[in-house]
DNA sequence: CGTGCCATTGATTATCCTCAAGAAGAGTGG
DNA sequence: CCACTCTTCTTGAGGATAATCAATGGCACG
């Protein structure tokens, strides 16, 4: 990931060839760079006229706060996501941003997309079946939520997890690092960090996963998708229907 | 709803001014039209190749079923949505599509989507604002999936739906028909039927509501917005950044 | 060597589920 | 017009999953 080829020029790549200027255009989302400590909140909800941010480095995720307190994370940001897409179709920031770790963000102005949609068809289909597809991964947590036990929700989660870095990382097998702490992980997916705890545990015990130093490996890949019918949104995306080059 | 000018039009217009050529556009959208009695199954998740749809109308849901028979049901459309967008991105149907009472739909190819993103920046733009608008809607639903009480959930839901339906009905005050039977209405937010009759007499008593022949009305609508946190995601959006006509 | 964060463990509680049965209403056929 | 069925909503009893509360130990960090 990363010196010349950017880690969104390499995600985008998975899906389509991009031209020279396209990647000239996507080279203008990533001029700059702002890194943050871990921990760190980068924007609130509900403030205004917001910029987008590539991440270069680290983990980070967005949520949304009950006025009580409770807390929902929302989507877990690694290299190559675009961060706040969702809210260009709002005037305000619908959710708080705070890194895991130590991240390293290129900011981007909302107006840069305006370019993309006027002068490059096929990438601006890219961008809209990104969308898309997100909406579908959004769907698959619904079901999660929904529907399943807090066992199947942390299966989900890690399969979810692990997919999504082997797009940018095609050398990974089945161990990846974790870096959140399991009152994250319960605020993803629901429940309590106690629970989440407890039911580890029990993954661990059942031979599913192991773990050690923040390191998580995945034991029983197709007992856990056939416990949580899971999906690989990520690997392929139909670009069929684009507009010819 | 109508004659010359479409549920479609009525709801992107207001967003945007839409020109002659756009409305030419979208008509091509609803050129064909299929009625469906309720309960019907109109495709199943998994089908390959499927076309869009928008709704003229009567109500429909699309849903996602757990292996062992556990069901999600992931969104509800009403007359001006666009069914089916979220698949454009993948090869394969992610869910399955089921009339809750009788229906007119108007079908049309995914590649109706190209001619718009070769030749309307504009309306291009208000498309992936609305697929975008709609990844917010998405999170407001899981954050009340995750961490929102019975009660609360079926507040949140009730407030959702008249926020929406107000978009196309701007006579609407606090009174709305709810076709959906309490079992679907579980299948949506996580709960069972059982649970939802109980939880729909408390609100009841406790004044927050009342029902009569299938139709709901608010009668606590700032307590309830309270309650839940409630935002309205439809009624504006942020068009500023749009490409010039 | 404190201090703070985090994971773990146990005891108790509550929300919501499961199972079961009954009532009200709509539609059907005789 | 009257059974009859089917669906939906309601009600109650009992149970399970996950939450809450509280305490402990490990580990990193200053």
């Amino acid at each position: 990931m990363g010196h010349e080829s950017s880690c969104l020029v390499a995600k985008l790549s998975h899906y389509v060839t991009l031209t020279d200027a396209d990647r000239e255009k996507l080279a203008t989302f990533e001029k700059t760079e702002r890194s943050f400590a871990g921990g760190t909140e980068i924007h609130q909800g509900g403030d205004e006229n917001r910029e987008l941010y590539v991440v270069k480095r680290g983990w980070a995720f967005s949520y949304t706060d009950l006025p009580d307190g409770r807390r929902q994370i929302v989507k877990i940001h690694h290299p190559g996501d675009v961060i706040g897409f969702p809210d260009v179709a709002l005037k305000h920031t619908t959710t708080t941003l705070r890194t895991v770790e130590d991240v390293c963000l290129c900011p981007f102005p909302k107006s840069a997309l305006d370019l993309i949609l006027r002068e490059a068809p096929r990438l601006s289909a890219l961008l809209l079946s990104i969308a898309l597809r997100d909406q579908v991964v959004f769907i698959d947590v619904l079901r999660a939520m929904g529907r399943m036990s807090a066992r199947e929700k942390i299966a989900y989660m890690l399969l979810d997890l692990i997919a999504r870095l082997r797009i940018t990382n095609p050398g990974m097998t089945d161990t990846f690092r974790l870096p959140m702490n399991q009152g994250q992980i319960a605020d993803y997916l629901g429940l309590t960090n106690v629970y989440v705890s407890k039911t580890f545990i029990r993954l661990e015990q059942d031979g599913l996963i192991r773990r050690h130093d923040g390191y998580v490996q995945i034991l029983a890949e197709e007992q856990m998708i056939a416990l949580t019918d899971f999906q690989d949104r990520y690997a392929q995306m139909d670009t069929s229907w684009f507009p010819q080059a």
